[in-house]
RNA sequence: GAGCCCGUAGCUCAGUCGGUUAGAGCGCUAGGUUGUGGCCCUGGAGGCCGUGGGUUCAAUUCCCAUCGGGCUCC
């Protein structure tokens, strides 16, 4: 299912492919995010052929309390229900359930929440929502974890990992003895936990690991951790999960952020980070962050990089792009969230020939400065 | 011609029984955003309080005149 293809020398960034029913990822991979089915202000055509999108995320607790389990299993699940014939990853929705709902019960059974739409309750458990994401027809589903806030004390942390622990074994028997609903085979990932503390982390790997899931992820990180630690974090983690799986590094981040992820052997990123920044005028290009609200932009009347293969890039001024986001206009939004998710798969594209040919060592840190400056 | 109301930030307006450094929303401007409730959060700039005079220890506030805008009556 996964097959690593090269090892770079000077880091410990790797390139692979995943193979899911719906194709296969080339990894490292960006993974843009479409909570309600949705990349928000990109249509799927666009996502395809102008982002390049290989696989993108959907959300488990979102489009479980909308459009909920009955319309979508009618609708024949979240691809045919959404257009979208390529692989798609579901988030469990443990994240949402501490980052949304204000009311939430945790309990060795599950999480109890209350919606944030309507203030009804509802539990997710290990068990269903691997029904959940049957009923999704995920290509990859996620399992439910427990998310610990930064900064947390060590105890909790302890024992909110091993929950995490005592669930992903349900979940991930729940998973093997049921099948998938539409005729396309799924794959589980399991997540790890331990926050900022190296020995839990290392035991919540092996612990993963010893499940077998067909992935592993590395949670509860970019929570609000100082961006050195995370690294730190990730470079430690990596070496304590199998070479042969592939590693997902969940809401993570800026491209200073996935390059450095990747030297330390990360495979998958999400972030809704080129979307929800792009929404709030500030695109990430090659030669660095540009807030296109800023007044420098009022009477640039060209394009910003006419090189770049990105609408917003080779076809308009950026005072019309500056225009539209200070207008609110809706084109705006749509151009500047293409363009940066346009950016971030040609980032991982870049990468990926870099790491093949064997140049992204003495590459990538120079990249990663680029990328991080304002313009 | 007479009477009344209004004039405060770029815009729309609060405020003041006379008393620290005159406020808000929007706009402007600069940051922020990391497993997504798009239009959110944080900071900053910007005022001869229409103008001139008077009373007072002190006036955006009270008085007079004047300019500008509006309403009513003859």
């Amino acid at each position: 299912m996964f097959t690593l293809h090269q090892q770079s020398k000077q880091t410990k960034a790797r390139t692979g492919t995943l193979k899911t029913d719906h194709g296969e990822i080339q990894t490292p991979i960006f993974m843009p995010v479409g909570t309600l089915g949705t990349v928000k202000a990109v249509d799927q055509d666009d996502l395809l052929n102008k982002v390049k999108a290989q696989i993108i995320l959907g959300n488990t607790y979102h489009l479980y309390l909308r459009p909920g389990n009955e319309i979508m299993q009618s609708a024949g699940g979240l691809h045919k229900f959404m257009g979208w014939d390529e692989p798609i990853l579901t988030d469990s929705g443990g994240y949402q359930i501490f980052s949304l709902s204000d009311i939430r019960e945790l309990k060795e059974k599950g999480a109890t929440f209350k919606s944030h739409l309507d203030g009804s309750k509802h539990l997710f458990t290990p068990e269903n929502v691997v029904e959940t994401q049957r009923i999704l027809g995920s290509d990859i589903m996620m399992i439910l974890d427990e998310c610990p806030p930064y900064p947390a004390e060590r105890d909790y942390v302890e024992n909110s990992m091993k929950l995490t622990h005592r669930w992903a074994k349900r979940g991930r028997k729940h998973f093997l003895k049921t099948k998938p609903l539409y005729g396309h085979n799924q794959l589980q990932f399991g997540i790890v936990q331990g926050g900022v503390h190296k020995d839990l982390r290392k035991e919540s790997s092996q612990y993963m690991a010893s499940l077998d899931f067909e992935g592993l992820a590395i949670g509860g990180l970019s929570v609000g951790e100082p961006t050195e630690l995370m690294y730190d974090i990730t470079d430690f983690n990596t070496d304590h999960l199998p070479e042969n799986k592939p590693r997902y590094l969940m809401g993570v981040g800026t491209p200073a952020n996935l390059l450095q992820n990747i030297a330390y052997g990360v495979d998958m990123f999400d972030c809704v980070m080129p979307t929800r920044n792009a929404r709030n005028g500030m695109i990430f290009t090659r030669h660095g962050k540009v807030n296109v609200r800023n007044a420098k932009w009022k009477h640039h009347h060209k394009p910003f990089d006419t090189d770049f293969p990105s609408e917003l890039c080779h076809r308009y001024n950026m005072s019309y792009i500056h225009h539209l986001i200070k207008s609110n206009e809706i084109l705006g939004l749509e151009l500047t969230s293409k363009h940066n998710l346009t950016f971030y798969l040609w980032l991982m594209q870049v990468v990926k020939e870099r790491i093949n040919e064997g140049t992204f060592g003495e590459w990538y840190q120079d990249m990663m400065k680029t990328v991080d400056r304002k313009v």
